[in-house]
DNA sequence: ATTTAATATTGCAATATTACGATAAAGATT
DNA sequence: AATCTTTATCGTAATATTGCAATATTAAAT
């Protein structure tokens, strides 16, 4: 075993899922944060802020961008990368519901 | 190597990746949807609704109690798992804060 | 005190993730 | 064209996660 099983769960669980999965480790959490504050967003400045090595770094940015959370462009021989701001929509408006149910709910235990 | 590198980020970056790695998989996303919908959040009534045999299930909840996602109160001889509010309005408000520093900056390339 | 019911822990195999050096690829510069 | 810069990929070692059978634990019920 070791592998998830994906195939159990709704499309939306599965993908929201990816999406938190993706946000699960502080690199990209701090890759996030820059890319929401910066202006010019060249790959080279997050691996230059990074206190990891430039293949792992490339590695982070690809995790991220599999889950939909940031996107790429082509810059000269740079790249650009994005947060991708419907992605993050999604998974803030998730939270936001769940949020919600659990206020409109009796609350008779915890 | 194949551990993370904790000690290079901020204790916030670790704690928001923390939450985020603990939702980073649909059973527990499964597991936070039936505790915002449902009355008695008995162990017993999350193990039947989940496809998984009970030892993974009572390990994701130890994993979601871990990064605060969840509590569990002690009734009788079965165990009451609820969410707790705290941590889930954390990783909200964070993501809100992430998409207004979005909202703000200057969007001049992707 | 035994038995039953509910949950947790242990042990282990399969798989996934993390990190990085070495190297490749692709565009810019000289 | 040769070189430099920037980013991606490959290969691989170390570690973590996933899933479950077997077993332990704890409290209720008989």
């Amino acid at each position: 075993m070791g592998a998830t099983k994906t195939d159990h769960f709704t499309d939306q669980q599965n993908n929201i899922a990816i999406i938190a999965k993706a946000l699960g480790h502080p690199a990209r959490i701090a890759i996030m944060e820059y890319l929401s504050k910066v202006d010019a967003c060249i790959c080279g400045d997050i691996v230059n802020e990074l206190p990891l090595a430039q293949p792992t770094v490339s590695q982070h940015l690809k995790e991220l961008k599999n889950a939909g959370l940031i996107k790429g462009n082509i810059e000269g021989n740079a790249i650009c990368y994005c947060i991708d701001e419907k992605t993050l929509e999604q998974i803030k408006n998730y939270f936001t519901t769940i949020s919600i149910k659990l206020e409109k709910k009796n609350k008779n235990c915890c």
